[in-house]
RNA sequence: GGACAGGUACCCAAGUGGCCAACGGGAGCAGACUGUAAAUCUGUUGGCAUGCGCCUUCGGAGGUUCGAAUCCUUCCCUGUCCA
């Protein structure tokens, strides 16, 4: 592997120098990336690592991938002006299962070593603890970018916060890493790796961070708890949708990190979102992505559901029934709240007074309407929300 | 341990006895428009009722008052400074 394949898409290397030593080396790196379970999901923001880690394992170096079920426990609080909360010990092994079938759709699991954190994290004695804490001070953490700004913000700090990245480069340690991988926001954690491994007589691992990529918000990071994240798990039609949804900028950042376009493949992606209609080059994202993590015959699927649901305003070929007993006469309001179109009574009005209830395409605008209600009737209430009854003959 | 500052709806943040269900911004939702669930504009965002009404909410619990998010007591939590 060559020092540009390396650096390929990455933002930082940490040193070049004793990268190419390493690459010299005559047996595969150990290549490390660690994450928590802290989320049942992972998606495309994790997957521009992980894609990074399937490049070393394609050029036959070792990857290991670290769970950190104990530091779940204290949760990173790298980007956060908050503590995170912390999660029971139950839905960290349920995450933990869940990640590895997860990563298996990008890397060759088989060939990757998967190994917990508590493993060794969970026996480290008070001792050993307080003689390698000695080696840090406390202005070296708060050089942190979050730290220093929690601080100078006067929003708490938690001391178990500031163990965190001292744990996760005890993970470096442990597992003797040749490399560590991480997105920019890790690289303080990162480089604490380098100087425990230095404390523990170990040669230093190279850093290699990621960009970051932005979610569906265009403002911050991807992340499942801002709710601007695509689930590499998510089904074709929400992939699709989704990746529909981003702002026009991102168009080009998401071919190159999700789809690893690069050098003039990408340069004409940038100039075609200027000088073209931005839109068609979104389905082609949309429509590479959904076949990169389904298939091709999936994601004409979902660009076709997309384009009559919401170019064309048709009806979604699913739409889920709802049940009733016989045709009756309702009051639309009710019945909205009944069958859950909306959170309330009162915002069920709003929707009719706002013009967002349609049934049977037509608008329904007065709030104190009743419908009777027939088979296979549809209500949209909405953009998003429909609804066909059913009457269930007994 | 002492002094001081603060805890407001999903988030940020005004409000310091009645006109407060509570300004403003973000986010969400709806509509218009469009090139899409993009951008922009408009409306809207506690619940129940819908003829002026009622109920719940401003860290928790009490109290003062005709009336409190606003005053008092106490408790919990956070930050700053001093020790």
């Amino acid at each position: 592997m060559r020092l540009e394949e390396v650096k390929k898409s990455a933002v930082d290397c940490i040193d070049e120098k004793e990268m190419l030593e390493k690459l010299q080396y005559n047996r595969p790196l150990r290549i490390k990336l660690g994450m928590d379970p802290t989320s049942p999901d992972l998606h495309l923001g994790h997957a521009v690592v992980l894609e990074k880690l399937r490049q070393f394992q394609e050029n036959g170096h070792t990857v290991i991938f670290v769970i950190g079920d104990f530091t779940a426990m204290i949760g990173d609080p790298s980007g956060r002006n908050k503590v995170r909360k912390a999660l029971s010990a139950e839905e960290i092994k349920q995450n933990a299962q869940t990640y590895v079938s997860q990563v298996s759709k990008i890397l060759d699991v088989n060939k990757a070593e998967i190994r917990y954190n508590s493993e060794w994290l969970s026996k480290i004695s008070m001792e050993e603890l307080i003689r390698f804490m000695a080696h840090f001070t406390l202005s070296q953490i708060l050089e942190r970018d979050d730290f220093h700004k929690r601080f100078t913000q006067e929003v708490p700090i938690f001391f178990h916060e500031f163990m965190y990245p001292l744990m996760q480069a005890y993970d470096s340690v442990a597992i003797h890493a040749d490399v560590e991988l991480g997105g920019t926001d890790q690289t303080f954690n990162l480089l604490l790796g380098r100087d425990l491994q230095e404390f523990y007589h170990q040669p230093r691992q190279c850093i290699l961070t990621m960009p970051l990529l932005v979610g569906l918000d265009g403002q911050a990071k991807m992340s499942k708890s801002l709710g601007n994240y695509v689930g590499i798990m998510e089904d074709n039609i929400t992939m699709y949708g989704k990746l529909m949804s981003i702002p026009d900028q991102l168009i080009a950042d998401y071919f190159q990190l999700v789809l690893g376009y690069s050098g003039e493949a990408l340069n004409s992606v940038r100039n075609a979102v200027e000088h073209e209609n931005p839109m068609d080059w979104k389905m082609k994202l949309a429509r590479e992505t959904t076949t990169k993590y389904h298939d091709p015959i999936q994601a004409e699927l979902a660009e076709a559901h997309f384009i009559s649901v919401h170019r064309k305003h048709d009806l979604p070929e699913e739409i889920p029934d709802y049940l009733i007993p016989s045709s009756v006469e309702v009051k639309a309001v009710d019945f909205l709240l009944e069958s859950k179109l909306v959170a309330s009574k009162n915002d069920g009005r709003r929707l009719i007074e706002q013009n967002g209830l349609e049934i049977n395409g037509s608008k329904l605008t007065d709030i104190k309407a009743t419908v009777r209600l027939e088979n296979g009737m549809v209500w949209k209430a909405g953009k998003r929300k429909f609804l066909r009854i059913k009457i269930k003959s007994t």
